[in-house]
DNA sequence: TCTGGGGTCCTAGGACCC
DNA sequence: TCTGGGGTCCTAGGACCC
């Protein structure tokens, strides 16, 4: 049996999701916002229609969206990240191996399946992902995790396919190859669409024949892979048990520019407290953090300055106490007192690169952490937390969320409609001529 | 006159992804 | 006023060692 690999995901997903809850939403244009309301990084078609672009600044396109009547959202993970679980879900009812690739994108394993059964079980997929979930999807299928994304771009863009597209057998792929252009392919970025451009390479079919070697040269190993994988010779192995991660950060730039060294320490604080709860989720441990904090490339005129610095830890821990120390020293030792013009910094960050599992981790011979007791208190607050929303109970260093003047915008968020429950949504069914219901007397 | 060679490890920076 | 955040992988070059 050939080797075929499906690659499925979410249409527009974060705008999906909203719309999951908010039939209204549905054949109007929708647009999702990036962290601080940033960038819209979701889009529906109705949205793509009017030029909006994937990045695209929102105070840039602000007036456009109120002149057409754009609906637009503050991004929810919370939601998203509990409508991708679902999702998955139903993935596993089709496939026995699956692999999570992203927040919306999974491959599934459909080798077992016999090659003329394929599109079927596609097509049946969909629709229960549809029926169970709310989300519509589309799916692609080929021989290498390369291929199955190229399909999963051909079912987007050719309505007539009905949202799937099967590339294993070669003839038919060949066909659809010379029609697309190369920078569609899954790893081929800008600077290298530049040197294939020098090349001569235009089509993924022109890519696929390229020789392999010298194309090294230009495209190192990655883009060796590539070629290899569009003549149908996988390079990239599914992943199914997820790796475990080498690094973690928080980073995020603040509302509004911060100038006082005790807004800064309060935000890396926030970061650090963030961060360490990250880690413990994951039973991960970390000996050194990076602190960053800069001013705006957008600020024309106004000095800039960009600190980054590597706090050194006693031994690996995941305590936040620890870590909000540490974040904190990062921003004592390199602040410089503000002159005449100040800086203004636009973002600040935590960063560890080095994570290791706690419990495989060395001890410090001197100045050993406590980590019993401070264990027992980090599991008691996140058991706290679990039960009542994150930043129920946070250390007083961290700051209160009231008084974050440097804090995140999410002004247009809607409700985590699946994961609270004081946020669950009404629904109200109005009786209608039918049969009566009444409890049995019997 | 002439100044080895090969290996590992680490880091910074580039590129790409969603 | 207003331009996201969080990852991975690869390579080159320096430090260091024998």
């Amino acid at each position: 049996m050939s080797r075929a690999l499906a690659l499925i995901d979410g249409n527009s997903f974060y705008c999906s999701c909203e719309r999951v809850f908010d039939p209204k939403l549905v054949g109007v244009p929708v647009i999702v916002l990036s962290n601080n309301d940033g960038c819209a990084v979701a889009r529906t078609p109705e949205a793509k229609a009017l030029g909006i672009k994937m990045g695209a600044p929102y105070f840039m396109i602000r007036e456009l969206c109120r002149r057409e009547k754009v609906r637009v959202f503050s991004s929810n993970y919370t939601l998203y990240g509990d409508m991708s679980a679902r999702a998955n879900a139903v993935y596993r009812q089709f496939a026995k191996d699956v692999e999570i690739y992203s927040i919306d994108e999974s491959f599934l394993d459909l080798s077992e399946v016999r090659e003329r059964e394929r599109l079927e079980l596609a097509r049946d997929l969909r629709s229960t992902v549809r029926r169970w979930t709310g989300i519509p999807t589309c799916v692609g299928i080929g021989p290498t995790k390369t291929l199955a994304k190229l399909a999963n771009h051909i079912a987007k863009r050719v309505p007539e396919l009905g949202g799937v597209c099967d590339l294993s057998d070669e003839n038919e792929r060949a066909m659809w190859l010379v029609g697309i252009p190369v920078g569609e392919v899954w790893g081929i970025g800008r600077a290298s669409l530049a040197k294939l451009e020098a090349l001569g390479v235009d089509t993924v079919a022109d890519l696929r024949d390229l020789d392999p070697r010298p194309a090294r040269q230009a495209l190192t190993v990655v883009g060796e892979r590539i070629i290899h994988e569009l003549r149908g010779r996988a390079c990239l192995p599914l992943e199914i048990v997820p790796a475990r991660r080498k690094g973690c950060a928080v980073t995020r730039s603040f509302a509004s520019r911060v100038t006082e060294q005790a807004d800064l320490e309060q935000a890396v604080s926030a970061h650090a407290t963030r961060l360490a709860e990250k880690l413990r989720r994951d039973g991960l441990a970390t000996t050194q953090i990076t602190v960053f904090y800069h001013t705006s490339e957008h600020d024309r005129g106004d000095p800039k300055r960009s600190v980054s610095t590597v706090v050194h830890l006693p031994e690996a821990t995941s305590d936040s106490l620890v870590l909000i120390k540490a974040a904190r020293l990062g921003v004592a030792k390199t602040w410089r007192e503000q002159g005449p013009e100040p800086w203004r910094y636009s973002k600040a960050g935590v960063i560890t690169t080095d994570l290791v599992p706690l419990t495989e981790s060395p001890r410090a011979l001197f100045g050993a952490l406590d980590r019993e007791r401070g264990g027992a208190l980090m599991a008691a607050m996140d058991a706290c937390n679990r039960r009542f929303g994150r930043g129920t109970v946070v250390p007083a260093r961290a700051g209160l969320e009231a008084k974050r003047t440097w804090a995140t915008k999410f002004e247009m968020r809607t409700p985590r409609y699946t994961t609270r429950l004081a946020e669950v949504p009404v629904v109200t069914a109005m009786a209608t001529a039918g049969p009566e219901i009444r409890p049995s007397s019997s």
